[in-house]
DNA sequence: CGTATGATTGAGGACTTTCAAGCCAAGTGG
DNA sequence: CCACTTGGCTTGAAAGTCCTCAATCATACG
């Protein structure tokens, strides 16, 4: 999985493909709702998430939480940890969540042997900055219902690209308290603007799925560019079809 | 001045000193308000600000942007391009601004002859996005008041770390519109909060500086903690003395 | 001195939050 | 098998923060 998430952003050699699938680590289980990486922890090894929903958070004085990044199934959470190894933010469990620790000291052997991967492994860190940038102007200048519908496109993509999204509908497990956290809104708003788009025949959420039923509309609503996630593929009419594109 | 900065994050050796010494390039200079970098342009350099202040930002299809993040001297600017050469957010200059493009050429170069070098431009990295999240926190959960409060505390420490800050008083050349800009907020809105910033005695801004009266309580508004810039530097009481941290 | 850019202030309205209550589906234990 | 609990969703009403539109002021510059 975390081979084929690098390849989707940067070139690897046959070599190189080797060397990341020589890696191997057990498998572990995180309960929902647990913080299996705490603030200022100093970290040995980075996550590779291989079944549920992890958010990367900040918490404030008064309780309230913003999550800074939601990672899905073939992202390495905290890549970035290789180079700032206090963790910053911690890590939650949204859902049940299957991960694989990966020491950093072999990923900084495949970083030091293969030029190819340090590069993806940099490329990598550098696209969750710019997805976390997105995140800023989406919570800085669009309203509640840009955020939400922004937040969905960005996920179907993501989900698309591990080959989660079927008939438009794809894993959408996460609280309207959650969504929340993300957006920087309410979850009562959150509920709200989500029944506005499903109103407008936009998209349904029900039990832990969500469907896009008009994809054009939603891009529309939210302003969507998919560029900024860097991943070659494209969701087609309706959100019905992942599109590989060529790079 | 990219050489401190790198020191300031990372361990450089002599050799590699040396070697970030030996670059050179043409100072040039950019008028205020001009965008000098475009959106999708394909980069070969890396900018070097040596002097003024330049915002990387997005701009929505209604006009409204968003200021992703802003950059005092010493930073290079989008050293990420080296990872993604195809820009993805535009660069305005928001002073006049003397800038040093450097060759992602030469850059791809030391680091490939310096893996210590190739770590410190990696972690830069790792750290700008890490300050784009702590943008986000303070967007999403918090009020204008805050962000405004935040914002300052860290223009603060980041002229303290360049040797800018004297007497509580560092420079502020951003109009309240480019505030506005940043922190998601309005001009007039940004206008109304620093009012009673000043009204509480904890801040002045005039022509183009700002004033600290009340370090203590400033970081208290903002909830502020430096630890996410990763820099070796605080302020003392009242925000005039740059203290140095040992790592 | 006129012009331009940015700061400041006022009034009204829009979006979002807060507080509170009710609803629904799923899981639990007697 | 069913009351009972629980977490999450939904809705209402009122309040607050922030925005929009507009006008005035201040300062710098040609």
């Amino acid at each position: 999985m975390f081979l084929q998430r690098l390849e989707a952003r940067s070139e690897i050699s046959a070599q190189e493909r080797e060397a990341v699938l020589s890696l191997n680590g057990q498998p572990q289980k995180v309960a929902a709702h647990r913080d299996f990486v705490r603030l200022g922890e100093e970290l040995e090894d980075s996550c590779l998430i291989v079944d549920g929903l992890v958010a990367r958070f900040s918490q404030l004085e008064d309780g309230s939480r913003q999550i800074v990044s939601l990672h899905v199934p073939g992202d390495m959470v905290d890549l970035y940890s290789l180079m700032l190894p206090k963790a910053p933010s911690p890590l939650q469990a949204l859902t049940n969540v299957t991960i694989i620790k990966v020491p950093h000291r072999l990923l900084r052997e495949l970083a030091f042997d293969h030029r190819g991967l340090a590069s993806a492994f940099w490329r990598d860190c550098v696209v969750d900055g710019a997805i976390v940038a997105q995140w800023l102007v989406n919570v800085g200048r669009r309203n509640a219902r840009g955020r939400i519908a922004h937040l969905i496109c960005e996920l179907a993509v993501r989900y698309a690209q591990i080959g989660a999204l079927t008939h438009g509908r794809f894993p959408f497990p996460i609280t309207q308290e959650q969504l929340g956290d993300a957006l920087g809104l309410t979850s009562v708003h959150v509920n709200r603007s989500i029944k506005t788009l499903r109103e407008d025949g936009l998209i349904t959420v029900t039990r832990g799925t969500a469907t896009i039923l008009d994809w054009a509309g939603l891009v529309s609503v939210a302003e969507f560019n998919p560029a900024y996630l860097h991943l070659p593929i494209s969701l087609g009419e309706n959100g019905l079809a992942a599109v590989r594109q060529v790079r």
